[in-house]
Parts: C-alpha cells; structure tokens; sequence
DNA sequence: ATAAACCCTTGAGCTAACTCCAGAGTCAAG
DNA sequence: CTTGACTCTGGAGTTAGCTCAAGGGTTTAT
C-alpha cells in the first residue's frame, strides 16, 4: 500500500502522513525499492487509531503517549489509559469552562446594547469595554425604550 | 508615564506593550529626548480596553477591529458593536460545542474500562481506538463485575 | 561620577499541526 | 519510449500571541 492508497482511505493529505512519520507518530514498515514508503494493514489501523484518537481531542503528543501503551500492552495497566481519558477529560472540562466565562460575559455586553442604527458615540458595549464596570443584565433596556439608541 | 508604569498598573509585560504597539494596538502618545515611549491617560485607557477585550474571549485582530470603531465612534452604529459580540458569541458557542463532543466522547470511553491494575492488553478504550466501535454506554461493567479486567 | 535600574531596537524563537514548494526520481499505460 | 501521475527529500512558511536575547543608550539615586 502506497502513501497515495492510504490517503485516500483515510481523507488526509499526503504531507499529514510524512509528518506524522516525522512526529513518531507512524512509519511505513517497509519501502519499495525505488524508495516509496509501503503501509502494511498494520500500518493502516495505526493511522485508524491516530485519527480516532485525534477526533475525540488528543493531541499528538498525547497520541504519541498511547501508542506508546498500545504498542506495548502488556507492560501497562488498565488504568494508565483511563488516566489518560481522564486527564484529557479534564483539560477539555478546562476549556469549556473558560469559553462559558467568555459566553456570559458577551451576553451580558450584548444584552445591554439595543444594536439600532444609531450612532456608537454612547453604545453600551463600548462604555462597558472603557470603564471595565460589568453590564448587569438589570441594566438591559428593551430596544423600543432604550433612552440612548 | 513611561512603559514600566504601564506595566506595572496592568499587569503585563515590557514585552507585550511593544508586540501591541507593532500590532497596531496601543502607539504612545509621545516619546522623551532620550526615545522613551511616553503614555497619556488617554493610552492607559486604551489599553484597559484591550486588556478588557481580551479577558472576554476577543482575538487582536477582533480588538483591532473593536479599536477602529472605538476611534471613531460617530461613524458607527450600535448594530456594528453588537455585530461583533453576536459574531463571537457564535464562535465560542461552535468552540464549546466541539469540546462538548470531545468531553462526550471521552465519557463514553471512560466509561468503558474499568481502570484496574490489570494488563492493558484487553483495554476496552484501546480496542475502541483500534477498532473505532463506539462504545456504548450500556457496554460499561461495573468495576468489581468487569470479566476483562 | 558611577552604579543600578530602566529603556531602546532588531531579530529570533516558541507551540501546534500542518501546508507548501522546488527539484528530482519512479512507475504504469499506451 | 514517452507522458503523466505519483512519490521522494529538505526546508521554509503559516497562525496567534507572545517571549527572549544581544548589545546598546538613558535616568536616577547615592
């Protein structure tokens, strides 16, 4: 199986794959003899299991970890890989936790603006950005008695 | 008021001021004989808006963009600012989603393996990166029932 | 007057995960 | 035997947001 065959199984591009090789991640085990890299079917559930992997949010460093486990089975435990998901649980846990404080804190800027067609000069967002006071939602007007817009 | 000033009031570095001045950001108003970058209070603002901008989600470029308008308030209309905080919201909202199927993902893998101190070799998250089976929630065999484990 | 603390510019490096390019070699079909 | 599709290597470039280092000039306190 060439580079080409594999790629097109799996909707990568060429260029991913040699990275990939670079990275530790997958190296063809064997190569023709004008020098193409040939991909057993080994070789091809690796990349199954990178892209797998992949789509649930590890990194490849962290790819790069549990392959480590998965090549050697034997010598690791069941809870190593679900310490693994678990970090990674929390790392995401992490993240969407950061994006929820950002999400309020829009919100809040977005309810205390009615977003007429009337000029910035005393927009609430802009105020709130300036003077850093946080827009409570008491302070939303609805758009047809906003006194400012 | 000279950077270190600025620093030290926001907390930031000498580094970052002058990455923002390159990135169009935050140009002092004035420089001393000797070349220093002097800031007004006026700059000082400035940079609490961005610094503001930032802790809610928003890239430099977006500042950028929010900074243009801020500079020219009359030319721009409540809908343009609130353009911007609906356009973000979007944009982590599809961010958090994305995590969201990661974390679910991941829960359903952990889910699936009981973490014992028992040989990786039949790990039920391995076989699904392998193998690329979803796991199902009604697979998960309570730890001290799991066969495999 | 001199040392410490501060500031300057230029330019490189960092992380992550690719992506692209040039220039060359290989392989399969007709 | 030639054309076109495929592949090779090596290295540079991309994005975002800094961060650091070298080698110097400026201010301020003693």
């Amino acid at each position: 199986m060439k580079i080409g065959d594999l790629v097109k199984q799996h909707g990568v591009s060429v260029d991913t794959i040699r990275f990939y090789e670079k990275q530790q991640l997958l190296t063809p085990s064997a190569r023709s003899e004008g020098g193409y890299r040939l991909y057993s079917h080994a070789d091809n559930q690796r990349l199954s299991f990178i892209l797998r992997a992949k789509s649930v949010g590890f990194s490849l460093q962290q790819i790069r970890e549990l392959l480590q486990i998965e090549d050697n089975k034997s010598q690791w435990q069941c809870s190593d890989v679900k310490d693994k998901v678990q970090h990674k649980m929390t790392e995401i846990a992490e993240q969407i936790s950061e994006l929820q404080r950002f999400y309020q804190a829009l919100a809040q800027l977005d309810q205390a603006c009615c977003g007429g067609s009337v000029s910035a000069t005393e927009c609430s967002i802009l105020t709130a950005l300036e003077q850093g006071q946080p827009v409570l939602a008491e302070q939303h007007i609805p758009k047809q008695e906003c006194a400012k817009c």
